[in-house]
DNA sequence: TGTGTGACTCGAATCGATTCGATCGAATCG
DNA sequence: CGATTCGATCGAATCGATTCGAGTCACACA
């Protein structure tokens, strides 16, 4: 009605009480006489006063009840990503019950991440890095210098900020062993973005030595230290999509080049990889092996079990939650690595006989 | 290094210059001398100081940048739904754009919503209720209450509220009479939730009479106007078990009673739907015909095409942020209807001759 | 009757910036 | 050369609450 919105003052005004009283009416701190607080909460009502403003009450209280969340790539992308999708569930279940609100920043279909200005002029609690947590990121820097905790999840190793992970070389260690085992000796590797630049294609050096994401680095280092060199396609994306996409290139070889088993450093990658084979009228896993990393279930693979690493990524998110709550008091959380397990399923088999001794 | 975080003013003091003329320096409105700039910014430097405090000046600017999205259901169930993804994607592509965060309300595993507390601590510049506008929702007054913009996506329609809908009525019209045009005499429906109370099963008159949704509302109605009543079960969420539980319940009746069609108010549901037909061994559409609502791509369906209604979801997101820029650029946006287009697809066909002539 | 205790209320400082109007010197114009 | 204008800077008010220490009053206890 009136032209302005009231205030706590004028609400404490037309109940006959200071600013100060009404607050505690509100808040419900402080001994307040029933008789004053509901004198309090009928001036609110006649004013339409719908109780104090959040922006006033964070900056006092020197907390906004906001927990960033950073995604890399444009939410299109990120939701398709059951990992993603998990990772967020878990977490909201748990900053809900920290009265914390989920704020998703994300990159844009023209843009490779969020500007630096929108997140300076976002007030936040703390920050979450989830899957686009480069070593370099300069916005790391920036929530440092403000004092923002933050949380890492598979992202950068630094002193100061609290890393969640799961052991990226170890799993990926073990599934390349299998492969070593089973007889493959020729295998390439699919890998997630190394850095979010859009790039698309077989890896340079260059870009090898640069890689921003630690689980990327860690994921092809451990098949390169059963291999040796092997070769590296990258994806912009973590789609299935781009999956298939750098699997055709990879199976465009002659046969005998063509590599018997292919690694791809997410499931949902994996299946793109399968498709590619399957277009080419490769039998997996009798013509080509293929593994993933996640442990996704997917209604994208048929019939086919992959041969993949676990991780519990809803837990995974959750523990992200409770790690900023553990700053939120005021502590410092302990980094936290979570288990995995590595599942053999029907993706991979013995390479077919071709090439070691003639038919 | 010290104890405390620098202000704003501690830098204006370290330059030598006022705190307005240091505010000036960082937010670049108004005229400061280059040399004058340049001073305030190594200052902030040599201090650790890392820009202005996004809380105070929201404050002061009356304005978070953040605008809140409520989610009904718990995130796992969202995300699974690609007209909420896509809704959503394209809301964060013009928000970033605006410089402004999402900020993501849903409910969780326990609770049906998220707390009016949490709501009413939380600063925001606007909201917008994503599937989840029930009329009578409470918070909807709480946010008027206090002067935040709201825009509706599929309802409710209020007139302090600006909506973006399609035409729900029209569109399952249409559907309804495809049906009927085909022959269909038998027709049931499964709907969405029409609250969000968990509820699954036969929809009783007395829900019936208070869907609170006003898109399930219109998409029921229109069924009724061309068939009178039909049998009606209900989901308490928008996924795929839950149309498969629900037909599940409808194709169990004896063969003379059982529909020869069947009206899902989503094609999720409706993916559900043919999965439970071809659970108990009928075909689709040759003896069951479905139908379903918003023309998503989706992995689930073979080779079926789905008949549908289609919507143009992205834009959806898109347009309710351009809603939110209109009120928050101070002008009240109209109410938008973007447009529909049914596809008849592989999934409905005459009723076999069952019933009508005996063989 | 003096004093302690506890419940309740208030005043004033504070959170950290933004912004409006005023000031002041230098440059421009007639 | 005086009057205007413009650019740069500053002071002070303001955004809307929370919070802490202090003050008041009634009641109980010795």
């Amino acid at each position: 009605m009136s032209g302005q919105r009231p205030t706590l003052a004028a609400v404490a005004a037309r109940a006959g009480v200071s600013p100060s009283t009404a607050s505690l009416a509100f808040s419900g701190a402080g001994p307040v006489a029933q008789e004053t607080r509901e004198r309090v909460l009928a001036a609110a009502r006649e004013l339409g006063y719908a109780g104090p403003d959040p922006l006033a009450r964070s900056l006092r209280q020197g907390r906004s009840g906001i927990v960033a969340t950073l995604i890399g790539e444009r939410l299109l992308y990120a939701f398709r990503d059951p990992v993603a999708v998990g990772l967020l569930d878990g977490l909201a279940e748990v900053l809900s019950s920290l009265d914390s609100g989920l704020l998703l920043i994300s990159g844009d279909a023209t843009r490779t991440g969020p500007t630096p200005d929108q997140v300076a002029r976002t007030p936040m609690d703390a920050v979450i890095f989830a899957m686009c947590g480069r070593d370099d990121d300069p916005l790391l820097d920036h929530f440092i210098g403000r004092g923002i905790p933050v949380v890492a999840v598979d992202g950068p190793h630094r002193e100061d900020v609290a890393v969640l992970d799961v052991d990226d070389y170890g799993g990926s260690m073990a599934l390349a062993r299998h492969l070593a085992e089973l007889g493959h000796r020729r295998i390439a590797t699919v890998t997630l973005p190394s850095r979010l630049d859009g790039h698309r294609g077989p890896m340079s050096d260059e870009r090898r030595a640069q890689v921003g994401f630690a689980d990327v680095r860690q994921r092809l280092k451990a098949v390169e230290d059963v291999f040796g060199r092997v070769p590296v396609v990258e994806t912009p994306t973590n789609i299935i999509e781009e999956g298939q996409q750098a699997a055709a290139l990879l199976l465009a070889a002659p046969p005998a080049e063509r590599p018997t088993a292919i690694v791809a450093q997410s499931d949902l990658l994996a299946v793109g990889v399968i498709r590619a084979a399957l277009d080419s009228g490769l039998r997996v896993p009798d013509d080509l092996s293929v593994v993933g990393f996640d442990g996704i279930e997917t209604p994208w693979l048929d019939h086919y079990v992959l041969t993949t690493v676990e991780q519990p990524y809803v837990e995974k998110g959750r523990v992200a939650g409770r790690m900023v709550a553990e700053f939120l008091a005021g502590r410092r959380p302990d980094d936290v690595r979570l288990p995995i397990e590595v599942r053999i399923g029907t993706t991979t088999a013995p390479p077919a006989a071709a090439g070691t001794l003639a038919p």
